[in-house]
Order: C-alpha cells, then structure tokens, then sequence
RNA sequence: UGGGGUGUCGCCAAGCGGUAAGGCACGAGACUUUGACUCUCGCAUGCGUUGGUUCGAAUCCAGCCACCCCAGCCA
C-alpha cells in the first residue's frame, strides 16, 4: 500500500509535509538514506541537516566531490539543508587560499550551503565545554611528553597504562586548563584528555587528547587562542552545535564513532547528530592524496593545483570537463560501505564526453595538416559551406567556412599503403570533406625521406553536400580548413598522471609518475570560426575530441577528452 | 594474536528468504555528411568458502578464508 503511494505526490505537496509524513513517498536510494528514514520513524526529527566539513589544508579533488555529492543530495532528497564548514582546528596546515578555493569549487559544482561556517566560530563555546568535562570529572590536564602519551597509550593487544595525572582534582585541572589557555605553558607541555578507558580495545577510546597547545598563528583567530581542540572534541561539537543531523564521512572514521558519541552526550546536547560512514571514492592513473598532491605543486612536477592533470576539482575545470560531468560520474559510482577499488578513469571520461557531447560547439580543427591542392578548383565550386554549431542542439545554429582551392586535412585521413577497412583518402580513392564536396585523390607528392608533403586531388563534379547528384558514393566523409582562410593555434594533449599499471603506495611517488604526460602541438590549423568562441566555452574539435581554451595560457587550447575511436583501437 | 569493517561480472553497484537490476568496459550488428552520437543484441546456472536451517538461501545460522582501517599533541 505505502509502495504503490511512493511518487505520487508533486514536488510542492511533498515540500508541504512533515518529515515523516514525506517519508512515506520518499525512496530512498542509499544506505544512508535507509538509515535515515528509520532516524525519521523513530526519532523526533524536524529537517535533515547535513554538513560537508573540508579542513582548509589542499584543494578539492575528485573525491570530495563524492562527499560533497552524497552531503549535498541526501540533505536535498529530504528537503533539508547542507553547512559548509570549515574544519580549520590545526592552524599549522590550514591557509586562505585554501579556504577560497574550496568556497570557489563547491560554487563551481553548483552546490548551495545552507551556510558557510567554521570550527574556529565554536572556540569559545569548545573551552568551555572543555571545561564543563573537567568539572563532570571526564577529563584531566596530562603533563607528559607526546613521547611519554605515545608509550603508555598500549598497543593493538595490549591495554595502555593511566597517566600519572589522571586523578588530578577538579579545582587543579581547571586551574592548569585555565593556565594553558592563558599561554603559561610551552607548545606541547600539557594536553586535556578526555578520561575514559586506557583499557578500551578501541585505542580512540584511551583517554583520547581533546586540546593541545601550539602558538602557531590561526589564519582566522590569529594569536587569539594557543590552545587548539583536537578533531575528535571539536567535529563532534560542530555538528551537534549547529543541529546536524546526519553526520556523513568516510570509513576510517568508524572506530571514532563511540567517541564521537561519547563528547555529544556527555556535553549533553539533547538532540544528538548521527555519524554515519561511507566508503571513499579513488579513481585510477591518477594520485588522491592530498599530500602527495601537494607535493606535485611543491616540486613543480605539475602546474599548480589546477594542472589540467590534476584530480582536483580545479584541474578538472581548466581541463574542461563539466560539473554536470563530475556530479554524474559520482552518482553512477553510487555510496556504499564496501572497500572497494579505484573507479575506472573510463567511467569518468564517458560522463564527462555524454555531457560534452550535449553541450559542445563544433569546430574544424585540423591538429596534423597535409596541404591538399584542389587542381580542378574554380569559381563554380566557391561555397560558405555551412556547419552545424551543435547537431544535438536545434537552437545552436550554422556558421559557415569558404571552400577554396587550397585545403589541409588531417595527415592521418591518407594513406599511401591503406590498411584494411580504411575508408578516408587514397590515391585514386574519394573521400567527402564535411560540407562541402567529394574529393579524388590524384597523386601524393613525397619528399626525399618518402613522406607525403601534398596531395593533389581534383572535386568530383555536382558533389555539393546537401546537393548531391553525382552519383559518387564516399564511404569517407573528413574534415578539412581552408588554407587561406584559417588560423594557426597550440593544442596541448595531456596523459594520465600515473604511468600504466603503475601503483600509488607513497614510496615510489618519482617513479611512478609520468613525467612526459603534456604534449603541446603547435601545428594545428583552425578555421576562423574558432576566434570568435567565447573563452570558456567546450568545444567539439570535429572527429578529434572536446577541447576548450586554457583559462591560464590564452594562447593555447587543451584537450579535454578525445572522441571515442572504433577504428584506431583495432 | 585486540577492536572496527568489507567480500555479488574486468570496474562501480542493486538485492533485505521466492529463484542474480543498472552503469562503465568489452563483443556483434544497425544507422550516420563527426569510424562520434544514437539504437539493437550479447556479456555471473553464479553471489569469498565450507557446512547447516528451509519446499526454496546472495539473502538466515555456524565455522573457515581474504582484504581494508585503528597505537598523531593531523583531519
């Protein structure tokens, strides 16, 4: 009975409704969302609030975006509302810049945060929560070395060993927590804990550190504060302070999961937000740590951050690809809790071509010319052949090229020896230049090396495109720029960033990368049309691939993703 | 050898006791003035493994096996 109501109410009468009462027509698509709709049975919940919470440290690549996907779209599934917040808690790593860029990517993909926040607006309502755990007994200024911390914590089979400071009293630990606030002590000299169990086999749960103290500069708070909480203390917090519901993240954070819970209930927040984990999303022949990215950067092994080889969301974009693309790809990866593989780079690319393909100008580009002179060329066969600015697109319109006498085609649409099934241009054989007429090859003019340099050929008569009565049938039909009517322009083609079959394991971080993955090309001939494209548009280099201008070199047009090609992969 | 997780086609992934969705990749064909796009067809007698329960198991139970995560004053 419930089944048969799912989708039968329109957007309007659905947003009208209760959460539970919603939940009656909502399917959900997840396990998360399975979850959720039993939170929203059992439990009294008036929105769905999620968050997506990138410390400031590095830019946003692919798999953020997974995160930012499943925050963004499992809050919008339930009409809800998505932060985005800052987890800017260690002020060593994090900068501006990088808070920017991630304001500027997540824009990009098109996702709209309920609000923007950051941990560091919490800091004050943190210390005293801190101090609140002091006062209930649960936790305890510790004053050994990060040495000493590390040799009693215990290992994976063994219990950890309580801290000689764990029974301090209340009125001392208040006291020496209000000292470490004040700055009396040295980086490093004492910590809080959180009193817990040295005995707990999850080693998260032995009297984990929720404040340390480092004198390092905030690029927020500045030198106001010198004692910092740790993420464990403060995301936690965060979420409940904010009223997430549902707080999604990855994997490895499971076994923070009872502690997580254990700082929301016992700074007693009555409504407490829900932790739920999912698996990371890699992709292959290309680097996700977000350290060895940066180092990329750091040793100039790449073009910034937004390298069009990049995984970043930056990169990405000045690659060309769409976040139409990259939010389809996510979605077809789809969120499950198994640790699974990388997603094949393949899947990525075929998102990226299906919007491309939509959306993209087309242009002819020849990237490899070969002059073809047309010998029986005259006035008669002068024509502005027309061309469809996007065939998938009714509104997009023609623009036209002057057909001449002198033309390049594409070096590789010829051959003196064709292979089988070759069905382009031969001596003696026809091929169609798009728009325009039929062609016949007469003879390829070669130079001492046996390389061809010129084809001539001559226009089969009444072959006009559209207009066709001559009765030659080309198997072939190619694409072609007028020679006295183009433009010289760079490309520049780039390969993976991780060599074939190579594996990412942070010891052979040199080795493995491909060193030679940009190839420029300062051949290519372009007809005219190309200049009077907006920057920013992607384009369809016609039987190339999609191709759009480098926002950073102007001079220059990258290749997005080349076309698929049946024949060349035999 | 402690704890927390996961194992379904080359890859991702549905499935929630009634007899293996879908996408990518791949293969065959149709169409085509982009060898693109589009379309059609094919692609797990099998669900880590071994037993058990059941009329019936990928789904429930038990035992194995494999892999991932955890011993930062990072997040």
């Amino acid at each position: 009975m419930e089944e048969e109501m799912k989708g039968t109410k329109t957007e309007e009468e659905l947003k009208n409704m209760t959460l539970k009462e919603r939940n009656k027509y909502i399917e959900p698509c997840n396990f998360i969302e399975q979850e959720i709709e039993k939170d929203i049975e059992n439990k009294d919940i008036k929105e769905i609030i999620t968050r997506f919470p990138p410390e400031p440290n590095g830019f946003l690549h692919i798999g953020h975006c997974k995160a930012l996907c499943t925050d963004f779209y499992t809050a919008e599934h339930y009409f809800g509302k998505t932060n985005l917040r800052f987890d800017d808690t260690n002020p060593e790593a994090e900068d501006k810049i990088y808070e920017e860029a991630i304001i500027r990517d997540v824009e990009w993909l098109g996702f709209k945060p309920d609000k923007i926040c950051y941990a560091s607006d919490y800091y004050l309502q943190f210390y005293e929560l801190a101090k609140k755990l002091i006062r209930d007994g649960k936790a305890y200024v510790d004053d050994q070395t990060a040495e000493e911390i590390k040799n009693t914590r215990g290992t994976l089979t063994e219990a950890g060993q309580n801290s000689p400071y764990r029974n301090r009293s209340v009125e001392e630990n208040l006291d020496l927590f209000e000292r470490m606030k004040n700055g009396e002590f040295a980086d490093g000299e004492k910590v809080l804990r959180a009193k817990i169990d040295m005995a707990s086999p999850n080693i998260n749960m032995r009297d984990p550190v929720i404040y340390r103290i480092s004198r390092t500069a905030h690029y927020r708070t500045g030198n106001e504060w010198v004692i910092y909480p740790m993420y464990d203390f403060a995301h936690p917090l965060e979420d409940a302070i904010e009223g997430i519901t549902h707080s999604l993240c990855t994997l490895e954070f499971q076994d923070h999961r009872p502690l997580y819970d254990w700082v929301v209930q016992n700074c007693e927040f009555k409504n407490p937000p829900r932790q739920i984990e999912f698996a990371r999303m890699g992709v292959g022949r290309t680097i996700m740590s977000k350290r060895y990215l940066k180092k990329l950067v750091e040793l100039k092994l790449v073009d910034g951050w937004d390298d069009p080889r990049m995984p970043t969301i930056s990169g990405m974009r000045r690659r060309g690809y769409s976040p139409e693309g990259l939010r389809e790809f996510v979605t077809r990866a789809g969120v499950s809790k198994a640790n699974s593989q990388d997603q094949d780079p393949a899947a990525l690319e075929s998102c990226v071509r299906e919007h491309l393909n939509k959306v993209a100008a087309r242009v002819m580009v020849v990237l490899d010319p070969l002059k073809v002179t047309l010998t029986n060329f005259s006035e008669k066969f002068a024509l502005d052949c027309e061309i469809e600015n996007n065939p998938n697109d009714e509104n997009a319109g023609v623009h036209t090229v002057p057909f001449g006498k002198t033309i390049y085609i594409e070096r590789d649409d010829f051959a003196l020896v064709p292979p089988p099934k070759f069905h382009r241009l031969k001596v003696d054989g026809v091929v169609r230049l798009k728009g325009a007429y039929i062609i016949m090859c007469d003879k390829a003019i070669l130079d001492e090396n046996g390389e061809v340099i010129e084809l001539e050929c001559h226009i089969i008569e009444n072959s006009q495109s559209g207009n066709d009565t001559s009765g030659v049938k080309a198997k072939g039909v190619i694409h072609w720029v007028n020679a006295e009517d183009c433009i010289n322009i760079t490309t520049k083609h780039y390969d993976y960033l991780l060599k074939e079959n190579a594996e990412f394991d942070k010891t052979n971080f040199e080795e493995i990368i491909n060193v030679d993955s940009v190839k420029v090309n300062n051949k290519a001939v372009a007809e005219k049309y190309l200049e009077k494209i907006e920057d920013g548009t992607h384009m369809q280099f016609m039987r190339k691939g999609y191709f759009i201008k480098d926002s950073k070199d102007k001079e220059s047009y990258i290749e997005t993703i080349g076309l698929k090609d049946s024949y060349n992969k035999n």
